[in-house]
DNA sequence: AGCCTTTGACCAGCG
DNA sequence: TCGCTGGTCAAAGGC
């Protein structure tokens, strides 16, 4: 694959703080707060340079701190994409202290026209080229302890404005979500929502944490629909994507069959958002899976699984529906936000309908809706644009599990795809929910029919392919052994427009869960048996930290977030798998291209007991790590 | 006590 | 206007 993966084993972080930081030292004179903040530690720098250009000095993050750092994009992208050209199949696996690579085995070609193209535009629409990161120097001996390295074709600001954060991008202003600056006045928040005591526990046992890599998923077709939207937020929550999908890795065009659509499962990504995720999520919603690999009806976690509290306000048995129909509102005061459920008798989520924008930052995790709000309205200080607050309509949906292949219809403002044996999800309008949970990506391509097998996967992992009206963007999930993928397509021209397919069925229990606060749903499914096997908390991925398939959060230090105003961002980029020696590990970063004085730092800090993950328990507390990142001004 | 789910009834839109 | 349907309300009860 991408070079980067060549020498996961253990490579400093070397990566993104660099740049990160440079662009803010220059914007911020915080270049001596930085040094401080260095390690000791070898450059990374030289172990990263040998692919990776100096081509990034002035990356994503320049953008977003100032407009002062002029970007080097194309350049960037260019050199990405040759990369990825020379890239291979890699396997990588760093158990401790280091980001684990698993290999992908995509085809190379493919990968790199589509990785290409999408960074490319990726790049012409942040404005910054692609972060490139070489591993290939670093060494496993290296003394350095937690490296976590940026694929190539991810940028910091990729990271930061993954799409699994894309609630917040509507809801709360972050720098994850691109919607804010990074400098914010209070450390972020690593809290992942509702992880169980016992999650932590492991965690901390394991002291580790990581990202897995994912596997290309086949190329699956949707059907994609716009709709005019009207919110903002909503147009950034897909920049945010689109800039992810540059860090995804594309896959082939063919079309595939896909037989095991036994379930759906949302899963929330929300354990993904991406859902949801997922969700997401993503949103990646909201249904769950139990001990056994089942997933449960959850129906306990659906509604939480994108991260806002929802009250169920009814259900009801539609004419010609499969499914009931569950009913939902944001609990939010005054938020406007619905979202319609169906599920299966099993459990499974069919479809999900969200309409509206919430008007309201994504609330804490571990907080109830009861919480004032104003704790959370200081966020949104620029008002509705960054919170999102305007109301828009926009819905949703994701469905799955439907009888054939897949039929998209696109009415009132609603798109709605069904596929066989598929979970999608379709978005209009503001859909930060499903964003989020689902780590929705744009998605493109051919209309040609892709059976899909739904499940949501907690963690996924993809890459893109982009044609002229649409993009998709391929994920598989990152558990072990899981064939789950997922299939994010958006159209070019609209990026409202989303739509998400689920294909396999998870043979792990979600990641995250929030059950445990949560009030069981009668639909619970059964608990499960000893089907699937728990994910091994050393490779506990991060979306199980908050439905995140792909992306993982980082922290500048105290220190340097501090000064910097709290600033708090990344996202690890997908196919990674981050590990962590101990909690509160330190790990350096670094980015290619870099300035030496600010080349790297001690980097990422992992807070013990802020990451957390949960074998243990239901999703439903899962949400997106973005979801962690609180602002406070 | 607060919040949530459940569930039957009610309301509104549409043909 | 009526009936159908989807969506919402709100009381009751559970956690």
């Amino acid at each position: 694959m991408s070079l980067s993966r060549r020498k996961a084993s253990s490579y400093p972080w070397d990566l993104i703080l660099g740049k990160i930081i440079t662009c803010m030292a220059g914007t911020n004179n915080r270049g001596a707060l930085m040094e401080d903040w260095m390690l000791p530690s070898p450059s990374p720098r030289t172990q990263m340079s040998s692919f990776w250009n100096e081509e990034f000095s002035c990356g994503p993050f320049s953008n977003i701190f100032s407009e002062n750092c002029s970007n080097k994009t194309q350049d960037g992208i260019d050199k990405t994409k040759s990369s990825f050209d020379s890239s291979g199949e890699e396997t990588v696996q760093d158990t401790k202290a280091s980001v684990q690579f698993e290999s992908n085995l995509f085809d190379s070609n493919e990968k790199s026209a589509s990785y290409g193209g999408l960074a490319e535009r990726m790049a012409a629409r942040a404005g910054f080229g692609i972060l490139k990161i070489d591993t290939s120097r670093v060494s496993s001996s290296a003394p350095i302890r937690s490296p976590v390295t940026i694929p190539p074709g991810v940028s910091p600001r990729e990271l930061l404005e993954s799409p699994v954060f894309l609630p917040n991008a509507i809801a709360q202003p972050s720098p994850t979500t691109g919607k804010l600056p990074f400098l914010m006045p209070h450390n972020c928040k690593y809290v992942t929502p509702s992880v169980p005591k016992k999650a932590e526990d492991r965690l901390h046992d394991d002291s580790a944490f990581s990202f897995q890599p994912i596997l290309r998923s086949k190329p699956p077709t949707f059907l994609t629909a716009d709709k005019g939207a009207n919110v903002v937020h909503q147009n950034q929550s897909l920049a945010n994507d689109n800039q992810r999908e540059s860090s995804l890795q594309s896959n082939s065009t063919g079309t595939k069959d896909i037989t095991d659509t036994n379930l759906v499962k949302p899963k929330t990504c929300d354990s993904m958002l991406d859902n949801d995720h997922p969700s997401p999520a993503d949103e990646q919603e909201e249904s769950e899976e139990n001990e056994n690999g089942e997933y449960s009806s959850a129906p306990v976690t659906a509604p939480a699984e994108d991260g806002y509290n929802w009250r169920k306000y009814g259900q009801k048995q539609v004419k010609n529906g499969e499914h009931p129909r569950s009913y939902y509102k944001c609990t939010h005061p005054n938020c406007p936000v619905k979202k319609k459920v169906e599920r299966s008798h099993e459990g499974h989520v069919t479809e999900i309908v969200y309409k509206g924008s919430h008007s309201h930052p994504l609330p804490h995790p571990n907080r109830r809706p009861s919480v004032p709000f104003s704790q959370f309205s200081d966020l949104q200080a620029d008002g509705p644009e960054n919170s999102g607050s305007k109301p828009g309509h926009s819905t949703a949906t994701l469905q799955g599990s439907a009888p054939n292949g897949h039929v998209h219809d696109v009415h009132n403002g609603v798109l709605e795809t069904k596929q066989s044996g598929s979970l999608t999800t379709t978005e209009t309008a503001d859909t930060s929910v499903m964003e989020s949970r689902e780590a929705v990506d744009v998605s493109s391509g051919d209309k040609d029919e892709k059976a899909t097998h739904g499940a949501i996967p907690s963690t996924f992992d993809g890459g893109e392919d982009e044609t002229e009206s649409k993009r998709r963007s391929y994920y598989k999930c990152t558990h072990v052994g899981c064939g789950v993928r997922k299939h994010v397509e958006r159209a070019s021209n609209d990026l409202k427009s989303v739509i998400t397919t689920y294909e396999g069925k998870h043979n792990h229990e979600v990641p995250a869960a929030k059950n445990s606060s949560g009030h069981p749903s009668s639909s619970a499914a059964p608990q499960a048996s000893s089907l699937h096997q728990r994910p091994q908390p050393a490779q506990a991925s991060i979306a199980q930290f908050g439905g995140i398939a792909t992306y993982g959060s980082v922290c500048l230090p105290p220190q340097l977030s501090a000064a910097s105003g709290g600033f708090c961002f990344g996202m690890l980029p997908p196919g990674m798998t981050l590990q962590i020696p101990s909690p509160g590990t330190t790990m350096p970063l670094h980015i290619p291209g870099h300035p030496p004085a600010v080349q790297h730092y001690p980097g990422l800090m992992l807070p013990r007991g802020e990451m957390k993950v949960n074998h243990e328990e239901q999703p439903v507390a899962a949400r997106p790590v973005s979801e962690t990142y609180q602002q406070r001004m």
